[in-house]
DNA sequence: AGGCTTTTTTTCGAGCCTCAAAAAAATATT
DNA sequence: AATATTTTTTTGAGGCTCGAAAAAAAGCCT
């Protein structure tokens, strides 16, 4: 049941809430904090003064150019690079990616590697995971504050809690603890975190005036993720990270997805789909996947003229179009970021997806609903660990005692 | 953004715990409540204090046969019924009924009254409604506090903030704001809230047990709706009630639905959709309301013999395993209770229901997937109205101070 | 019966927290 | 140099929750 707010509580929240408005606005005054969080200045102030003396805060000294205005100028408060930093661990298909971020949201190392997950046995996928983390721990440039929360995106299912990845397209492999695993070899609490979740979260923080309240971002890739934002807040399943936009059934009994089911979105609107439409290949045929400059250039070869390559992105709209009416009549319309190589094929896409869209009752206002698209999905996701990550150091450790009162931070 | 906490908030916040603790547990002593809000003793003491003065709760003298124990007795607290009323108004399918509930629960009075919602015009349609509550409110055997909150539960869409009724299948009509048209005709706070989710909330109080945090009601009646509650939360749309399950697309550009789209689930499974597959009449024919007892010879001849009654089942199952399929693929799998007449014939439904999900993402472990049934929604709609209008009380009027802080109750 | 034990509820003082008002600080304007 | 304006800090008051202790209200036991 719902829990009674402690007296404790009341300053834990304010703090968080002063760290986070800091991290919202940039550098803001103490007057401004006062104004977006609605507390008086004299909390403000005292919380800001607590701050800054444990490290966590900074008043910034950068002389920005503020308009000359009558009064004592304003001191802009700024986040401590130096505070603490954290770690993202980025795992697709075919590509594991590490940066160490700091505590105001730089990069302050990164790491690339390519690996073959699709055929990697389980020890050695989560062998070289460990190792590349490890590589950028022990960096010798690395003298930011210890890494303080580690967030793993991966493209597949995870759990509610963030603790796994329970299945994914890009290995065979199922149920890899990762954030266990992490948080046991390194010491550093972590998640497990769904990629396209990922993704929203970035857009939240890159566009708030867009990225709000409501809104979607869908992964146009090798498969068709979702990371859903409602209310402000990412919306997950009740068991898993939820949202399998892909797997919702666009033709009972349809063409073969690589999950193996059949009629799901994904198996008319995934690259494999798309080139197998394309290609002329059999509904039924076991899916393959595709290389990035293949889709590219398949295309262009549809911009070009008329033929089975123009259909097969018809086709693909058609789909995505009636699965986001179904989605829209659960949800209400709200605005859609496509993500990932084919959002750079969606003029392709738009016309039949528009024109599915209007045929259902969630796309009553089809001609409002706006699409953004964004071609490269990796940056997103490791932006969205990094907000992740940081966030939760934010919340966690910075402002700490919700139930389990952790250890206060001493300076 | 998200505001700070004042400090009078948290006295405002703990108040209203109590209340929900009470109006939850029935007859809670005040050291259950310390345990249930994790407040301590003396906090809950201090509160309860307050709100015996204030006449909201009573120490309920009611001799419980509390089993023999050693120490102080236990004094339990319960909600003072003449604390304040509500009144609840249902607006169905030529039907139209309103209860007044005292603050303990307790239906006080209530009338019931047949119209024909269908071809009503709006004028007539709204002064109903209005003569109906005003009857009730004047009753003079009504000598429970005065009424402090109106809750409408309609067949149909209504907007995120309970204010109107979009759409709905029941009239011709559209936006009517019946939410302020209570509240100007009669100067008490009112809302109007779509049926499905009353339903929903109706059943978390029922059953907490089993419809605790996450679970699915489904309306299968003229037309299919949804009640859904997502993490111990009603789920709504982002502008308007949203849950549409009834007009996600099972087969694009399929059968004619009434809501004049094409594929629709409740093109399927929907009374008049089932009825026009069973007679053989083509799935492009307008649909035409069909009566309860005429659903229930229906089924009685499927059971009886199979044949194209028993098809017609058989399909709608289809039609409701795909699209809850694509449901749980976005949310994971939760418990169904089926509502309306159609529930009753659950058991024609529901082999196909399960081959249909089975084949879905959403449907991974369907045989986990566990459904309960409960023929008639009108009780439900009104006891989740009545819970929905005295929660309001407990929090709003009897916890004033939000943001605009509200007059204090005075004794 | 009367004292003892047990459990619940209330009382009381301490410690925080937020707030409003006043004071201090820092700069532009006259 | 004095004044005006705006931001930030200081200070005292009032409220809230908490823990500990006291009070209350029973059953238990001799």
């Amino acid at each position: 049941m719902s829990v009674g707010i402690r007296h404790d509580d009341l300053r834990r929240r304010n703090r968080a809430m002063v760290i986070s408005a800091v991290r919202r606005a940039g550098q803001p005054s103490r007057t401004e904090i006062a104004a977006t969080t609605g507390l008086s200045h004299s909390t403000i102030s005292a919380i800001s003064a607590d701050l800054i003396q444990e490290g966590i805060l900074a008043e910034s000294k950068a002389s920005e150019p503020t308009a000359l205005k009558r009064g004592r100028p304003q001191i802009g408060l700024a986040l401590n690079p130096e505070a603490a930093a954290v770690l993202t661990v980025v795992l697709s298909l075919n590509f594991l990616s590490v940066a160490v971020i700091d505590y105001a949201g730089q990069v302050v190392s990164e790491e690339q590697h390519r690996l073959d997950t699709l055929v990697m046995p389980r020890d050695e996928l989560i062998g070289e995971c460990m190792a590349i983390v490890r590589r950028r721990l022990q960096d010798p440039d690395l003298d930011v504050g210890s890494v303080a929360r580690i967030a793993m995106g991966i493209q597949g299912i995870t759990d509610t809690h963030s603790r796994a990845m329970l299945w994914s397209p890009i290995t065979p492999l199922t149920d890899i603890p990762f954030a266990d695993l992490l948080e046991k070899e390194f010491g550093i609490p972590a998640t497990t975190e769904n990629d396209c979740n990922m993704m929203a979260v970035a857009l939240q923080w890159r566009d708030p005036e867009r990225y709000r309240d409501d809104f979607i971002a869908i992964l146009l890739s090798h498969g068709i993720g979702m990371g859903l934002v409602l209310k402000g807040a990412l919306f997950t399943g009740t068991h898993s990270s939820g949202g399998e936009f892909g797997h919702m059934i666009h033709r009972p009994g349809g063409a073969l997805c690589r999950c193996g089911r059949r009629g799901c979105v994904e198996a008319y609107a995934g690259n494999y789909a798309i080139w197998r439409s394309a290609m002329g290949i059999s509904e039924d045929a076991t899916p393959t996947d595709v290389g990035d400059a293949d889709m590219r250039a398949l295309a262009a070869k549809a911009r070009q003229q008329d033929g089975p390559e123009r259909e097969a992105y018809r086709r693909a709209g058609e789909a995505l179009g009636f699965s986001l009416g179904s989605l829209f009549a659960l949800i209400d319309p709200a605005p859609v970021a496509m993500v990932g190589v084919s959002a750079a094929a969606f003029d392709l896409i738009e016309p039949a997806l528009r024109e599915a869209i209007a045929q259902t009752a969630g796309g009553q206002h089809s001609e409002s609903i706006s699409f953004d698209t964004e071609p490269n999905e990796l940056p997103l996701i490791r932006e969205g660990c990094a907000m992740r990550a940081l966030t939760f150091v934010d919340q966690e450790i910075f402002a700490p005692g919700g139930q389990a009162r952790a250890g206060k931070h001493v300076e």
